[in-house]
DNA sequence: TCACGTCAAGCAGAT
DNA sequence: ATCTGCTTGACGTGA
């Protein structure tokens, strides 16, 4: 097992989601925050190294505006030695890599206007993927999207949708449960349909489902996953203890997360920790698993 | 230097 | 009707 964290490192004072507003579109701009990101993750996945966490989100923020029409700049030539160098160090460190578009792209939404800006989104992602000569172990996780009232005729619309992405989009894709629309056999029945894996996210299945089995999840999921797509992924959170349901805690709550760790066995899996301390939060998990594989022997 | 209004984009649920 | 949260606050103007 793999632990990671999302997008963003706050121990070694730099920034890899540096963007901009629009109207301040420069080439030069553009340019200058791209080189400014890219540093950073290369930063970030030496810290991740040398701390034994190998499993990495980057951020969507890489190339600002990527998808918009305002992108007039092939940043893919422009930066393609460096996508291709810090893909390497990737694979030659054996570090397992997601991404996660964000909540504006919506592959089953009624207009065709977003579906198709969702497609150019999910391809931006992609193309940083493919021009860092990842193979299909590396995913982009996406949620279903929304229910309009209708929730048969959503799903049948993502599926309809899902089927005219390109071939890379298809390659690097895999369906996430969300915490109020689209449970986990939601996603499976995706799967059935398009073959996209599952990615499992715990937390959120907890809010839908009060009492599910983890055992009887994690089988379900591990079967929508091929040799070629890797081990399955997982998203973890802790419940912010004085907070509503559903909020992240800022701190990985130990007890738990020990709780899940020996109820999710003997399943394999990559985990990502969704905990707003990131780093810390993962650097704890790593040594609890490790204190308690050897308490287990 | 700092406060704080705003930022490309969608949707659902709470208030 | 308006606000909030979502994988993640950061940008940028004005004081």
């Amino acid at each position: 097992m793999k632990i990671g964290y999302p997008c963003i490192n706050r121990s070694i004072g730099c920034s890899g989601n540096k963007t901009f507003q629009l109207k301040s579109f420069t080439k030069e701009r553009l340019l200058e925050t791209v080189q400014s990101n890219l540093d950073c993750l290369e930063k970030i996945l030496i810290f991740n190294v040398i701390n034994h966490l190998l499993f990495f989100r980057i951020s969507s923020d890489l190339v600002p505006f990527a998808s918009h029409p305002i992108m007039s700049i092939n940043w893919q030539e422009e930066f393609k030695n460096r996508f291709k160098s810090i893909g390497e160090y990737i694979k030659e460190k054996n570090i397992r890599i997601s991404m996660h578009p964000g909540q504006y792209t919506v592959l089953n939404s009624p207009s065709s206007d977003v579906v198709q800006r969702s497609a150019a989104e999910l391809d931006y992602h992609a193309q940083i993927l493919e021009l860092m000569d990842l193979t299909s172990e590396a995913k982009i996780q996406l949620h279903v999207g929304g229910v309009y009232g209708n929730k048969l005729e959503s799903l049948q619309r993502f599926i309809r949708n899902y089927r005219q992405l390109n071939s890379r989009i298809k390659r690097y894709l895999v369906v996430e449960n969300d915490e109020r629309s689209y449970c986990l056999v939601d996603c499976l029945n995706i799967s059935a349909e398009t073959g996209a894996p599952v990615l499992f996210d715990v937390f959120h299945e907890s809010i839908f489902t009060k009492n599910f089995m983890l055992n009887t999840a994690l089988e379900l999921q591990k079967e929508t996953w091929s040799d070629s797509d890797g081990i399955p992924m997982l998203d973890y959170s802790s419940q912010k203890a004085d907070g509503k349901m559903g909020a992240h805690s800022d701190d990985l709550v130990s007890l738990d997360f020990l709780d899940f760790i020996n109820e999710s066995q003997p399943y394999e899996f990559d985990l990502m920790l969704e905990i707003k301390n990131k780093e810390k939060a993962a650097l704890e998990a790593l040594e609890l698993v490790k204190a308690d594989s050897r308490f287990r022997g």
